[in-house]
Parts: C-alpha cells; structure tokens; sequence
DNA sequence: CTGAAAGCGCTTACAG
DNA sequence: CTGAAAGCGCTTACAG
C-alpha cells in the first residue's frame, strides 16, 4: 500500500511537467502528440521538463482516454521450440517495423486449455488492439466471442474457423517436397514415420503428405507408426532393423528432432547414411541441424511472420473491407549429406 | 477513428454489467475483487450479467484506479536462442505460479541499444510493477532512473549495477567444471577454443576459467584465439589439424554450438571421437546436443529462474528491506560419449 | 450489504 | 497557439 503512494508520488505525471514548464497538461500532451501546432518556446519548455523529470507517459491513462491500446498482443505456445522461438523473434522485429507494439503472453504449460484462456483474458484485459495467436490448444468458440471487438490473425497453425485470418504452412505441400526429393534420388523402399493425429496434427498432415505422394508415384511405402508424444527410440531402432533387412533405402520422418534421433541411433550401430540409408527431415529450423547436414524441407517462417503482420497492419487499417482468408506458405527443400542414391541390391 | 468508437460500444463496459444486474458499479467492482463482503443473490445476478455480456475488465483503467498495473514486464533478448527460450518459458511458467502477470517484450535487434531502450518505455509506460532484464546491452545508465520506481532483477547476465538485483551464472565455475572432467579423464594436452571478450562476454569468462583451471593443474593448454562472432569452420580445421599432430587429445569449447561445428568437421574428415580425440562444450540446453551425446556443462536455467522470481516476489512485497544482492549460480557436468581417455601414444 | 462521488493520468473537442 | 473542462473505465474511502 505504502509503497503505491509512495512510487506514486515518486513517478511525474503529466501534471508534474505542466506545472515545472509553466504551461496547461493540454499543451504538454500536444507536444507529446506532436500533431497540434505548438509554439517552438514553450514546446522547448516542455521537453525540457520532461527530460529533467525523467518523465513516461502513463499507457494506460493513454489508452483509457484514447480508447486505443496501441498494443498488438502476442499469444505464444511454447518459446522452448526453436520454431516458436523463431516465430517469435520475427513477429517481433517486423511488427515494430510496422509500428505495431507487439507484447507476449504464453500461457503456462500447465492444464493447456485453461491456462490458454487464461492467457488470452490477460491481453484482451490489455485491451490490444489486435491479437496475434500462435497457440495450438485454443479453441475457435474461445476466440469467438472477441473477434468481433479486436481482429485476430491465427499464425503458423492451421485455422478452422472462418471468422479468423489464418496465415500458416502448407504442410501438405511440405510431405509431397520431401517424398519427391527421396524419389528424385532414386528411392523406390521407403519407411515413413507417421505420427498419429492424436500426438500433433501437423505432423501427421506431413506425413500422410508423404505416405500418399510416395505411392502415387509407385514407391513402396512402409509406415511405422508414431503413436508417443517423446521421440521414442523403438521407432529408430525399428526402421534401422528395416535398413539391414534390406527393407528399405531411404526413411523420412515428419520432423528434424526425429530424424536426427534415427541419425545418431543409426551411427551407433553402425549404419552408414547416406551410404546405407538416406534420411530426409522436416523442419529446417535449428542451427544444429544444418550443421549435421540433415536434408530437410525448410518451413517458411519468415514469410508466415511477414504476411501475418501485413494482414494485420490492414485489418487495423480498414477492418471491414478485407475478406477473410486462410493462406499457406510453402518452405522448400534443403538438400544435404543424408540423402544420397540407394545402395546396390546385393543379391 | 470509426473503428474506435464502434469496438468501444461493442466493449461491455462495468457500467453496462451494473445496469443489467440491477446493482451500482461499486458493487460489480466488489463482486470481482472478491475483497468485500457481497449478499450471495447479487453476487449471483452480477456474475450472470458478466457472463451474459462477455465482460472483461479494462485492466487499464483498473490500473489507473489502483495505480498498480499487476504486471511484471521482461525485456527478453533473442528469442532465437534455445537459452532464451527455455528462460522465457521458465520465467512465465514460475510467474503465473507465484501470480506475477509476466509480459515480454523483446527489443528489435537492429541497433540494439536504441531498441532495447525503446522496448523498456514500452515496459515502463505500461507501469509494470516489476521488471525483469534478460538482455545484454543495455546498460546501469539506462535503469538507473528507473530503479526507485520499480524493482528491477537482472537474470541471466553478469551484473555489475548495485541498485539491480542480480541473478546469473557462475561462469568461472563452470569452466573449472569442463576443466576439471577433461583432467579427470585422463587428458593432459588440451586445445581451448577462446571467444575474445568483445564477441561475448559469458563465452570469454568461461573459456578464461577452463584454460586457468587446467593450468593450474599442470595441463599443457593450446589456445585457439576465436575472433569472430560466427562459428567459424576455419577455428575447427585447426583444431582438427592439431589432433592429427598429436599435440592434443582433448578440445573444450564455451559453448555447444561451437562443440557440435568441430564435431561435425572432425566426422567427416574421418577423426573419431573420442577415439583420437574428445570433446565437451558447455550449455547442455539444446536437445539436439543431447540426442548427440555431447559432454557439456549444463547451465542452471532453471534455478536461476526460480531464484529471480521469489526475488521479485519479495521485493514487490517489502521494497526496502530486502538487500541488494548478485548471486550466481551453479550448474552441473554431462558427461557423455564424446568423452573418453586419451589415445595411447603412437611413438 | 450497498450506493454516490471523487479521483487515477491522460486526450480532445470547445472556446478563446 | 493555448487553457478549462469533460470523460475514458475503473476502485475505494465515506456514508448509510
């Protein structure tokens, strides 16, 4: 309590440089605004007060009079993912670009759904002026209820409601880039990893991306299914069994985190990649993967993030008048020293 | 302009729960604060009312009234970096635990002490009631005039301001860590790869502490001088270079990243490890690294985390008694495959 | 247990 | 070019 009054006394207020600039707290929230005409002295004045009192203006006081936060909000899923992180970062810079103040909330892990909502009420309670969700859980009739009070641009997940502007991958475009570079090497045995829905949708999408374009081009396809949230080590083992049969030439998995747990199972018992068996991943993301050489079909991160925060700088703009679309970026395939031709048949 | 007014009116206001409760708006206030004493059936009628209109409290003007925002801000530097991620993650996550309503604010990296200064108006103009700086720049001189308004811990960086509360790692002692497993495995002739202070400070600290450590331990050390901000092939073509003179069996690096670079140049020009020569790195926060088997210095993420939130708890509790303090803390060795005794000698 | 009223720190017509 | 005043959406003594 004390200490309210006493940092509230301690913190000038627009007042405090009115009084010490000799002028009306009109004429400093001009000079602030810096639309009105302001005469050069006293302007001086001004700025020189607030200066000397180290003078923020109040955000919330603003917003209340204005009734206009100026805040764009970010709701973020888990910052723990080089993707997220990513996501993140880019939103960031080109939202501040676009003079959009961007601020994060990511809901604790905890209880997803709720801590979502929880999340959510944290920033409309903020009163952002737009809402950035980059959050799996949430569902559409949690959103609902505000799209009408602040526009929402769902980003980097895929968008079911037709009340929202989704920009996010084109995941299934993604599974066909990665079978078609295994084909282009001449794989014709392939093992695909195919994560349930039930574990993470995209991945699944990915997959069965993979799994329907690689039989449509004639390939034989061998799935082992993912059905475990962790990476699961079984799975590695498995298709490296398969590798030795003679089963297959070539696995793709519907993530780097996957393949590269392959990878270092494979080099431990041996397996050479890509002389054996060549593996391509999904992703592109972590420096650690490109340093391991991991062939992968890079998702478009950049670009997602890019349209993300043009479509909302143009929905704050003219809310109306643009249509409601779902958009998909594609990435593109990054070749490297996992994939290579299949090995001779020796028999 | 238009849009303002219209979301203003769609916005349900406290006054519009009031009027469909039947009730002033002294007693809405009352029925959310959960403070006084309300009869059962209003509380009732103004929480269906609440319900009924989707209302959600203007925290602006609630801090207005209040003057206390019920924030705690964080200026987050790279959300990029796994470190970053995983601290934000476990700042947010600790947060809403101990009912510190985080918001983050990442500054835009171009000029990056202009941005970190403007991220920090942004923070401040929201009035946060505390303030967390994961960032590098910015300097004592920026939050000196803030530190008698708001408390301000420092987490994750050295720091050298004695009005900010500091909490951070202990390089120096991570590095007599790294120092101390090679030592322990046998290893006497050892290259350290040594990041020049004015590429990173953290990275400069702690190749210092291994190269002191093994000295100290009668270890013959081979520095290799690293200059530039990037990972730089060329530092572990040389250190490769220098394995095949047998002039050293061992090679500490300051971070994972640069580990996992020399990792993947020694494999591919056939160097096996730790058969010819072992590695560690220090970070241990990438699970990448850890599917590699990279032996590493974790860094204490995690407890540094949790330290710095009860810091900011009390301190939001009893401002002035709490005495300014800059801890550090400890993290602990990973030993792993890519650590064995050195090879025999060949002559 | 409840309401009328003042006040939080700003902005913005409205006068001058 | 500048100021007095109303109002943004809340909270909180103060009465009752």
């Amino acid at each position: 309590m004390s200490e309210n009054l006493r940092s509230a006394t301690l913190t000038p207020t627009m007042d405090d440089v009115a009084r010490t600039a000799g002028v009306s707290r009109a004429t400093v929230s001009r000079v602030l605004a810096g639309t009105a005409r302001v005469a050069e002295s006293t302007e001086d004045r001004v700025l020189q007060a607030i200066k000397q009192l180290g003078y923020v203006p109040n955000r919330m006081a603003q917003s209340l009079a204005t009734r206009s936060s100026g805040l764009v909000g970010l709701l973020l899923r888990d910052p723990r993912k080089s993707a997220y992180g990513l996501l993140h970062s880019e939103l960031q810079q080109l939202s501040d670009r676009a003079n959009l103040q961007l601020i994060t909330v990511v809901p604790s892990s905890t209880e997803a759904s709720a801590a979502e909502k929880q999340a959510l009420q944290r920033l409309l309670g903020l009163r952002v002026d737009g809402l950035f969700v980059a959050t799996g859980v949430i569902g559409p009739e949690d959103l609902a209820p505000f799209l009408s009070v602040v526009p929402v641009v769902s980003v980097g997940r895929p968008e079911a409601h037709d009340g929202v502007y989704g920009v996010s991958y084109d995941e299934v475009a993604h599974g066909h880039m990665a079978a078609d570079l295994l084909l282009r090497h001449g794989h014709r045995d392939i093992a695909v990893l195919a994560t349930a829905a039930s574990v993470s949708v995209p991945e699944s999408v990915r997959a069965e991306a993979i799994v329907s374009r690689l039989r449509e081009r004639g390939a034989a396809v061998h799935r082992v299914e993912a059905t475990t949230f962790g990476i699961g080590a079984e799975h590695s083992h498995r298709i490296a069994d398969m590798v030795r049969e003679g089963t297959i030439t070539a696995v793709a998995f519907p993530t780097d985190d996957r393949a590269l747990d392959f990878l270092t199972i494979a080099r431990k018992s041996g397996l050479r990649v890509p002389g054996e068996v060549s593996v391509i991943g999904m992703d592109g993301i972590s420096p650690a993967m490109a340093m391991i050489g991991l062939a992968t079909v890079r998702i478009p991160i950049e670009a997602v993030a890019d349209r993300a925060v043009t479509v909302m700088g143009d929905l704050l703009e003219h809310r109306d008048s643009l249509p409601i679309r779902h958009e998909k970026f594609r990435g593109h395939t990054v070749d490297g020293p996992t994939l290579g031709p299949p090995p001779r048949r020796k028999s």
